[in-house]
DNA sequence: AGAACGCTTCGATGGAGAACGAACAATGCG
DNA sequence: CGCATTGTTCGTTCTCCATCGAAGCGTTCT
């Protein structure tokens, strides 16, 4: 019976298949409409409202109105980080290890988590732009190297005119149990990969598949 | 209306009261048995059997009999991490920034995660091994570097008899959004701190405070 | 203005599950 | 062997909340 950090409380909220559901598709990055996240959840729009009113106060969501529309999204990195934790323990003690489906492969190879790459892919990525000293590592930390800018100028990507959030953070990956790069600048990359059409975000499912020229482009541009 | 791992069984799991507050207890890292468990959740016996053998069924926990007694603990480092990560949102959303009290003070500085020291103190530990080149950090994998066997073996911690588990591990800490050391490693340090009594362990708490010599001590050891 | 759309609020219903007392099982002690 | 200690199982009660239909409100289109 001690005090603390109200824990159960933010389990609670996404201790519900509806919301729960919500949540997960919401890791797709985009903010969604309350009757997409409905169709998303399996439920009636009033019953949607109501858990995204929860979910709301509860400050696991972000509000945005835009004349009839209101567009929810997840409320930042850290609630994003969280459900990939809640998502690896569900992995690993749920279902007996069934064998991956095809999607799932997919999956695995290459994801969008809330606004960046994840997957094998991504974090191959990361380890190869350390190897370059692009980036540096310092705990979980991480950092511009010295070559930074004229690297990712190269590509179109300005790296140095500073937004309100980090341009650097590593984000830990379920399938691969290891750091992918999040942040602005992971933002922007895979805003690069889907805007050079390297690859095309899958129907209904945070999968990223990419296209043989484009997977050729992506590992010139990240893995040489 | 996706498919995927099942995250809201586990959230669910961790969004009662009652058994969030049993997780919680268990981040002590020592097991306990039922009756304490009813205790610190603040229920009757026969409610908290029921509540771990949900937690049991779910794989959150580990179950070991000796005689009559039956004691829980924490499935694993991934559950005591997934725990950590809602700590921290909850910490975040939760009440808008109350006035941390002394007990939540010594929290920050160090406390006990699952079997390690976390906290402040902890993160800088780790910080200056890594300076020192004792342990090589290479994304959020450590490793043993080569001064490492001499240096623990100073003070009595053999890093060369290989367990099952890793020797090294980083584990994320809520309070200081940075990593701190787990693993055997980990582990084997808090045993030295306490068996050295260089501090105790708050009742009642996962705080770990120092004695003025233990905290000299400490610093001589792990920081200078 | 009127109609279509997007979403929330209200009210009623049903079902899940958290809680406890009592009984039952297993272990250890004198 | 009794008897205390430790836990689980059973049955019941009760509260909470997820759900949906219907109605209400603001926005956009024509």
């Amino acid at each position: 019976m001690r005090e603390g950090p109200d824990i159960a409380r933010i389990a609670g909220l996404v201790g519900d298949p509806a919301r729960a559901n919500m949540l997960n598709a919401l890791m797709g990055g985009t903010a969604l409409t309350a009757s997409e996240l409905a169709l998303e959840a399996g439920v009636s729009l009033p019953t949607a409202s109501s858990h995204l009113s929860k979910l709301l106060e509860g400050g696991l969501l972000t509000l945005a109105s835009q004349g009839r529309h209101r567009y929810y999204g997840l409320a930042g990195p850290q609630v994003a980080g969280m459900i990939e934790a809640i998502t690896g323990v569900a992995e690993t003690v749920g279902p007996r290890r069934v064998r991956p489906g095809p999607r799932d492969g997919a999956m695995r190879v290459a994801r969008v988590c809330y606004d960046h790459l994840a997957g094998e892919r991504a974090v191959a990525m990361l380890d190869r732009l350390v190897d370059k000293n692009v980036l540096v590592r310092d705990d979980k930390e991480i950092r511009l190297g010295a070559s930074a800018g004229s690297h990712f100028a190269a590509i179109g990507i300005d790296v140095y005119t500073k937004p309100r959030r980090p341009v650097c953070r590593a984000c830990l990956d379920w399938s691969e149990r290891r750091s992918h790069l999040a942040g602005t600048l992971g933002a922007a990359i895979l805003d690069k990969i889907l805007m050079e059409k390297w690859a095309r975000r899958e129907k209904d499912s945070r999968a990223v598949v990419f296209s043989p020229p484009g997977k050729q482009a992506f590992e010139k541009v990240f893995l040489s």
